[in-house]
DNA sequence: CATGAATGAGGCTTCATTCAT
DNA sequence: GATGAATGAAGCCTCATTCAT
């Protein structure tokens, strides 16, 4: 609903326009935090004036919405991958670590996200946003490990969900460490988590 | 050194102020975030006027900042008894896992933390902060881990940092999920966690 | 002068579209005030683009004085309308007070109005023309009273004039009562107004 | 409720301060509208910082609110003293006269009049300030024209009604007149008027 | 003629910080 | 030591106006 505030004539170019300023404001935001950001900078990072920013998004909150939501989406399509991939899905998953990792670890990726869940905690409206995006994709992976060829369709529901919460934090904290731990080798990192993982994803 | 910008003539008293300050700010960050939290309300909330605040910080930052370090000091000694522990320390550690998760996924505690890493992203003496406890506490229970009577002495180095960076990392991320999933169990999250976490500090 | 600033192809749609706009924009100062109205509400109310505007008007404040304008030819042509009376002058004009109490206590007419008074109190093209406009009407009338049939024609000046002013001060009255009693009954008015009028009218 | 929006150690000066900033925006309001003059205006015409003046007003509206609710309680002083007056109520009444004349035909005084006028067309709080001083105004005279030696106090209400809705016309069109016929002799009219307000107050 | 995307100055308001008392 | 009145820079946002198409 926030995508179409006041009707464009060539709604191509309009949508054109609003990825700049996502991108720009992402930017910003990463560098100097949602508070710290001005108009005025998104504005000049876009290359587009402040006022007319105003013709995209009402408020500078909905720019930190829409990348809240333009997030939820990126996710969601990288995990729709894992069901339709072919071979072996716990395969699939622990490979997909690699890139999780290298995601989470992303010192500007982290930025944005720690900056987004601190937000959260004083706008309810990226709070939801933020929650929404962790439990749709919950249920997509939860969905896939619990489907008829799941390897974990025989556990009890609990259990299940205690496992997708712990591995959730793990790859949660990520963000954290990368701020906290920034030289953390990612490549001994996978070599102790991949079997823990692989663990956790199996009866 | 910033302790004592200035000379106070009764040091005791002042130590009370600066403490007054650093609880009714710690306060209103939780509540509305370090940007969102104004001078005045945290001068009201710690009974004090505005400007006498300055007499004991230079700066709003230098708030942050010293609750940062507060923070650190607490979590030294919290780390410190368990080399006190009698009995068997694996127990000892994954016990002490019902107090972390308590802790980390306490909304306040996790809101107060994640708007000091997202500061940390722009704030080089909040990161540095940071780090410097991070990297304390993680030196801490290594020497408790590779001591003489630790589970991980025969292990190569590599090993065991990379254990522990996991081993933050899930802490960690608990504050993330204090945000994300407000309704997490803490005791499912335990039953799935505490075996992972004796096999984790095990070799 | 205004009228013609440039020179349009089809002076006929031309004086059409300068008529869009002033419909459009006498309806949007009345619902939302001069300073409340914008020029892309006024557009969108007179079905043309913001930029196609300019094409006839080069100011948002050339429109108000376009109204102003407007305002003063009708009420010129009104007034004309009693030099053409037949019978009785007097009758005429105390019998055209109902249709005065009417027009002024309009809720929508007053708002307008009083924006343009309030707009001359510094806007000196708009006091102009509203005080040119308010003095032609005094004019009128008074050539009809002191005419050759006038009622009033043996009277001095000066007590013409007063007359006047009095007869003026009411109705313009009426525009104020719109606002600060809006349910005021027009019927009783007009009972305690019309014996008054007649008065006054008469030598 | 709006004069203590904030408490003040010293309650004198502070309402000094605000006098101060009342008396400088309704010079402004006067001078620039209500739109046209800014808070930047209003602050050096007071002689304080534009962001002082927020520790009295909790916004731009506040203020104009306060300028009304200022009229509302002088015209009330004003009126009550000719409940005190000793003698005949009606010549005092009409006495009161030349200082009404002269007051609402004061430019600046029509002029802020007006702004606000023209304000609650589109300002529902100013709007209900201006009629609830309005008709407190009127009850208070009619009051006296109906008490137990009043002049009107055999007429039936709606009579007595029309005749004060026609009495607030004649002044409220002063404000009017003073911005369309400023050279108008307050002399001449007052010859005109006397007469007929003393027969508008008798049976 | 006509559009509407784009501009940017300026408006209201907030808030960290200072300083006279 | 302590206050809180006072400052003013900076922030978000609006809107009259322009101009490429």
């Amino acid at each position: 609903m926030n995508t179409k505030t006041k009707k464009h004539q060539d709604p191509a170019q309009a949508e054109a326009r609003r990825q700049q300023v996502l991108t720009a404001a992402a930017d910003c935001f990463r560098r100097r935090g949602y508070h710290g950001a001005g108009m005025a900078e998104i504005s000049k990072t876009a290359g587009m004036s402040p006022g007319h920013i105003y013709n995209y998004f009402v408020n500078k909150e909905a720019i930190i919405e829409a990348i809240v939501a333009q997030n939820m989406a990126e996710m969601f399509s990288m995990l729709s991958a894992f069901a339709r991939v072919e071979g072996d899905l716990l395969d699939a998953l622990v490979d997909g670590a690699d890139h999780g990792v290298e995601k989470n670890l992303n010192p500007a990726y982290s930025a944005l996200q720690l900056e987004m869940l601190s937000e959260a905690a004083r706008n309810d409206k990226v709070a939801a946003l933020l929650r929404h995006a962790d439990q749709s994709a919950r249920a997509q992976i939860k969905a896939l490990l619990t489907g008829p060829e799941g390897t974990l369709r025989s556990l009890p529901d609990h259990e299940v969900e205690a496992r997708l919460e712990l591995l959730s934090s793990v790859f949660n904290g990520l963000l954290v460490r990368a701020v906290l731990n920034p030289q953390l080798s990612r490549h001994e990192l996978l070599l102790a988590l991949k079997p823990w993982l692989r663990h956790l994803l199996s009866a």
